[in-house]
Parts: structure tokens; C-alpha cells; sequence
DNA sequence: ATCGCTGTTGCGAAAAATTGCAATAACGAG
DNA sequence: CTCGTTATTGCAATTTTTCGCAACAGCGAT
């Protein structure tokens, strides 16, 4: 027993007729560990002080693996690709386009949404990592001499 | 005088000091004309049957200076990222993760969510082109036979 | 119409991400 | 514990996307 709830997601993974590789754990492990958001060239990283026989290529695989798992989530801000382990609750991001600066919603924000889309349209939205584009506070100041 | 608003976005180019060159105006034609979502290589395919001396890099940086300009939108959808005219009205789109049918909302079913964020949190959200993933109301119905 | 400044492009090279395949190893059965 | 099946990995080759840079060309000024 490590940390998260690893034993849960062992067997999760055994029963669907995965298996249980070291690669999968180092892999999960350096996600964990990198705390926030990470690319797949830091998952490379890290994954490799441990163990430098693990490949790119399986780096990149595995994080397909897992996010389809709904182990991790995927998100993507300004082309770039980031993971994280995904909590049992989901939670969301604003990501301002002036100064980069990420601040986090929770979920509770923008269920109402998605509720309401299931009701609505029948659809039943699933989106545990959404990230929405646009100023944060700080930047609408500066960007505001007094005009408009 | 061709179609969409042409003429504004030429002057409003220049008059940033960007340059109204042939290649962009090839690649938001072949943007337009493709109808819908599109992805920099059917761009590229697109505008080199017009123009075959276009390289692929020009594509790639033309479509990320146009989506700056906000003449046009991307979207991310499953690991591939696609291009369509930003029209005057934004929209967005259900993405079913099952059978992978996409399904177009107007602004207005999400914008209430984002004139809260702002009240809220001060944070102006400009997002213009969401994709929520989830499950559509076909699949729901198929996978799930008696139960739950 | 010509000139000059500098934003853009084509091209080749580099970097990032994906894929096919043979070798490896997880794990259920005996 | 040993064996056999087959999911998974490492590796090399491909494909996709990005980058540096010299040549080119848009466009405002003359
Ligand atoms: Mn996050
Ligand atoms: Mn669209
Ligand atoms: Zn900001
Ligand atoms: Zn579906």
C-alpha cells in the first residue's frame, strides 16, 4: 500500500483483463508525484531516474491507457498536453491568455451546466477537466486605462 | 468581394501590421469552403491543389495566426485539433466519447455559466468553441438494457 | 513606378508523437 | 512452481508538428 487508492485500481485494472506492469505503476507514481498538471516529457523524466530501460513510447501509451481508465485526466492548454491523477472530485480551470495564470473552479460550478444539457438534450456530459480561455482578474485592470 | 466579411478582416490585418498575403487568404478560403471542422492537413491538400508551391509549415503557422486574430476557432477533440470560421455567433459542440457523433449547442445555452464565473470570480471567460465530452443519448439508451 | 523596411514564406533540419513488430513478461490454470 | 496464452514493452522507423534562417514580397512613403 502506497498512497492514493492504489489496491483499488490494481484490481480495477486485473478484472478488465489489463495487467498490473511496473511501467503502469512507475508511471502512475511520477504522476502522482509531480503534484499538478504534467507533460509526458516530465512523466518521461521523472519515470526514468528510477528506471532508464522505460521507453518514450511507452510513456505515451500508458497515459492513453490510464486516462481512458479514468485514472487520470487530460487536458489541453495552449496545445500542450497535460495529466493528472483524477481525484474523486473533479474540479476545473481558468486559464487567463494574457499572463498564463491558472486558477482552479470546482466542480460544483459548472454541474449546473452539464445538468442541465442532460435534461435538455438528453446528453449526459462527462468532461471531469474542462479549461476555459479568457482574462483573469488581474489582467482586466491593467488592460483598462478607464475607458469603455 | 468573395464571401463571409471579407474586406473587414483585410483592413483590420493591415491595420494591426500584419500583411494581407496570398497564402492566408488561400488557407481561410480553403477553411471556409471545407464546411465545418477541419484539420491543418486537409487545409494544407485544400490549398496546394490551388497553390501547389504552399509548404505545410506556412499551414501551421498561418492557422495559429488566424485563430489569434479570432478570424477563426480550434478546437481539440480526442488527441486531433481542428480549425472552422469563427462566425459572428459562437457555438459549441457535445462530443460522444462512444461513437464519437458531435452535436452543435448555441452560446447561449453555456454563456449563463460564464457570466456567473465572471461575477463570481471576476474572470472573463472568452472561450468561443467548447467540446464537452460525454455520451449521447443513443448510446445511453443502448448501453443500458434493464439495470440501473 | 520605385525603394526600403520588415513581416512572411519556403526549405531543410529538428523535435514531438505515433506505429509495426518481435521479444518480453504478467498471470491464470494445472 | 511451471507452463502457455497473450497483453505489453522496447526499439526502430514513420508521421506529425515545430523551428531557424535566408530569400522573398507586402505596402507605405517618395
Ligand atoms: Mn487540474
Ligand atoms: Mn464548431
Ligand atoms: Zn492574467
Ligand atoms: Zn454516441
Amino acid at each position: 500500500m502506497n498512497h492514493y487508492d492504489m489496491g483499488n485500481w490494481v484490481s480495477r485494472m486485473r478484472d478488465q483483463g489489463f495487467r498490473v506492469t511496473p511501467q503502469r505503476q512507475l508511471i502512475l507514481d511520477a504522476i502522482y508525484e509531480s503534484g499538478g498538471h504534467t507533460t509526458p516529457e516530465e512523466i518521461y523524466e521523472r519515470v526514468h531516474a528510477k528506471a532508464p530501460a522505460v521507453n518514450l513510447a511507452t510513456i505515451y501509451r500508458t497515459v492513453d491507457f490510464l486516462r481512458e481508465l479514468r485514472l487520470i485526466t487530460e487536458m489541453s492548454i495552449s496545445g500542450k498536453t497535460y495529466y493528472e491523477i483524477a481525484g474523486d472530485a473533479p474540479h476545473h480551470h481558468l486559464v487567463c491568455r494574457c499572463c498564463g495564470h491558472i486558477e482552479q473552479i470546482d466542480h460544483a460550478t459548472v454541474v449546473g451546466l452539464f445538468t442541465r444539457i442532460e435534461q435538455e438534450q438528453q446528453f449526459k456530459v462527462e468532461t471531469d477537466h474542462l479549461a476555459l480561455v479568457g482574462v483573469c482578474r488581474h489582467c482586466r485592470e491593467q488592460a483598462t486605462p478607464t475607458a469603455s
